[in-house]
DNA sequence: CTTGACCCTCCAGTGACTGGAAGTCCTATC
DNA sequence: GATAGGACTTCCAGTCACTGGAGGGTCAAG
């Protein structure tokens, strides 16, 4: 299977299937005419990579979830443990984005938003 | 005043306001040894930049900003305007990363976390 | 006169792609 | 057989907002 079928099948760009055989998750075989040929297994990859990737996992926590996907004698703790750390990172995110939300909501509902200079959003970004 | 001071007092490293120099936020006067030497609307500047930074405004959102401060006809509108839309990215990341948490949650609790190697959270990536 | 803190510039790297150039290969049509 | 187009290849550069480090100049204290 060429790159172009393998994206529509994964729903990821060629080029992104590109990269990520430069970084070693992957490892499709060449035609002799230099085309990659990926197999069942590497599509397989593929989408995984990319359901992880939507779910915020960066490529080094997927290159972990990938090895313990391969790897039969895993322990499902260490799966857990690389998604509650990550869990974790989300919920902190959100947190500072509910502050930044916060302060925002109050700046813009301060602000008359009309033609005079007056402004409360930047009188606060100097004092706050 | 000197970078190091500047960096104290506006709470950014030096190499971030040189950078801010580099790109044209602030351009501090020099002295004849060449160094960087700051008045205090450099550091009121600056002030407003870390701030503003730390609600996630973009540096050219920052750089729209400081014009406005910087213009005494301004209307209040723009930089409301500007705000908002930076309010409703916020707010939009928030959505998708409570969606991501919810997910995470569901998978991370199904999963046994043990030293068996059977793990839904392997599973949902793949059939997700 | 030396030590150590501070300052300078310039280059490279981060994460995870993305865009584009320049060239090769395949397939279909005339 | 020529040609047009699309798909594929590699390689280089750019994104965003810094950050780290090398290599060197400057300054104040002891």
């Amino acid at each position: 299977m060429n790159i172009g079928d393998v994206s529509k099948r994964a729903g990821l760009p060629a080029k992104t299937i590109r990269y990520y055989e430069d970084i070693g998750l992957i490892t499709p075989a060449r035609d002799t005419n230099g085309y990659r040929s990926f197999c069942d297994s590497d599509v397989h990859k593929l989408t995984f990579l990319g359901r992880a990737r939507t779910l915020g996992f960066t490529i080094e926590n997927c290159r972990d979830l990938l090895a313990l996907w391969d790897n039969q004698d895993r322990a499902s703790a260490d799966v857990r443990a690389i998604a509650q750390q990550h869990l974790a990172q989300i919920e902190s995110k959100i947190a500072d984005l509910q502050d930044i939300r916060h302060t925002l909501t109050h700046l813009v509902h301060e602000c008359a938003g009309d033609d005079r200079p007056d402004c409360p959003i930047l009188q606060r970004l100097e004092e706050l």
